[in-house]
DNA sequence: CGGGCAATTGATTTGAGTCAAGATGCGTGG
DNA sequence: CCACGCATCTTGACTCAAATCAATTGCCCG
């Protein structure tokens, strides 16, 4: 996690097949993608890239940890709207608003790239397709909050957890950061607590629940699924609403072992 | 509310001042828009415009009464997701969709002018601003939904439901639906508490509360608006989220009185 | 006039928060 | 190498916001 003062060319990969699961791209897109200006940066834990009510001048794109988008009301509490693990762009939509609705942080230590609006407007005119792609990006997004939102409003914190466990397991998955059914999460209970609704300690006892039930356990920040189905009927979980296209050949769901 | 096989022009210009709305139209962007094809339909109360799964052909513009986006559980909750009033475009992000992963229906008897995919993703590809004033289109609706969140996951009942009040009359005042702190609203309070993750009960009780506190008062599917500032005080609201660019000249809260 | 949906109110239950107190682990500095 | 301090995790006892259960009222419409 050494500071790399300009992005490798391994990172500048990981942007494109990163954008090329979510839709088809040409040589030349990749070619386009690969070109894009990105600086690599690292960051501690607890550091904010974006602050509510800001404007900022380039998007972020994750190498190595975990950012959250939240927000902070006046009594201290916070909500997490997000949770960004690497080959995300978790402020693409920044470059349609002068300023956020939302603080973008790093919860664990991170490595991060950073690509200028500029750059970005400027492909997007010059590339309808690469356009459209960020757009689903986008979108994607908004369905993931979709279901926390569901979660939120009406689900009990036991299946609220289970859900985004299998959330987060199908997408460190299709990061290619997890193989099997274990992977690594490196944040804490009072952090699950923000992304859930709950308090700290409720947290604490949703996941013994978890655990005595079999289904999964976190530990040491370590996730581990020890009971997939389980998870999946508990949480009625539907892992179509992470992918807008089906690339060919490929089913919805990601199963494991 | 009567039938009409197509469009009126009126219709039409609904749609360009929506749009207007969210980003700088030139003259001939308002007229790609205008020349969109725009078959408007009468719907009953309760009727299903989307279905979770489906894919669809054609997106709906509201040109009367209020949609939702929601999703069912299997115990049967609820969890709506999105509240729509005439000039708002509910499904448009199904452009980007193989299967939407909500549901959109009436809650109230509407009117509603559908426009074929086709056309406006060739309209977007033809037009970088339009297809770029869409995009945002989807983003505030993103921002609305993370607004949404926030309160379901940090919020008390009655913040939660004072801060939706908020909402809505900044936006019907925004949509010209409201001229003062007063406006038709004309959903069940089971539907609010579909909104807000409560139950009818709860729902019942908080607007007693609003009431008896003097802030805002609901009855007959009317709103008004008692005491702005005493709403925005409780709820912690802050309109900026509605819209992503201060049109030149105009400040940021939508006043009351 | 009656049926049905929506709104209302009271009594009771419950899921989750809060308070309090340890336990566990870990990085730093003496 | 150990001791201290801090953050995180854990468990138990109690409280509270909101759900559920039960009943009543009001209202629109055929």
């Amino acid at each position: 996690m050494e500071g790399v003062p300009d992005g490798s060319d391994s990172d500048r990969e990981r942007l494109v097949s990163s954008l090329a699961r979510v839709g088809e791209l040409g040589r030349e897109d990749r070619d386009a993608i690969r070109n894009l200006p990105l600086v690599s940066r690292d960051l501690a834990k607890g550091v904010d890239l974006v602050r509510v009510g800001e404007r900022t001048s380039q998007c972020c794109f994750v190498l190595d940890g975990f950012l959250c988008r939240y927000r902070m009301l006046l009594d201290g509490k916070r909500q997490i709207l997000s949770l960004h693990m690497p080959g995300d762009l978790p402020d693409l939509e920044c470059i349609h608003r002068d300023a956020a609705d939302f603080s973008l942080g790093t919860l664990t230590p991170s490595r991060v790239g950073l690509i200028p609006h500029r750059a970005l407007v400027d492909l997007i005119s010059a590339n309808r397709r690469i356009g459209a792609v960020l757009w689903r990006y986008t979108l994607i997004e908004t369905a993931i909050l979709r279901e926390w939102t569901i979660g939120l409003g009406r689900r009990l914190a036991f299946e609220r957890c289970a859900h985004l466990l299998c959330e987060l397991t199908a997408r460190m998955r299709q990061a290619g950061l997890a193989t099997d059914g274990s992977y690594q999460l490196p944040v804490t209970q009072t952090d699950l607590g923000d992304i859930l609704g709950l308090s700290t300690i409720h947290v604490n006892r949703v996941l013994r629940d978890l655990r005595m039930a079999g289904l999964a356990e976190l530990r040491g920040g370590t996730v581990t699924v020890l009971d997939w189905q389980g998870l999946v009927d508990t949480s009625e979980f539907d892992g179509t609403y992470l992918r807008l296209h089906q690339p060919t050949g490929s089913r919805v769901q990601v199963p494991i072992s």
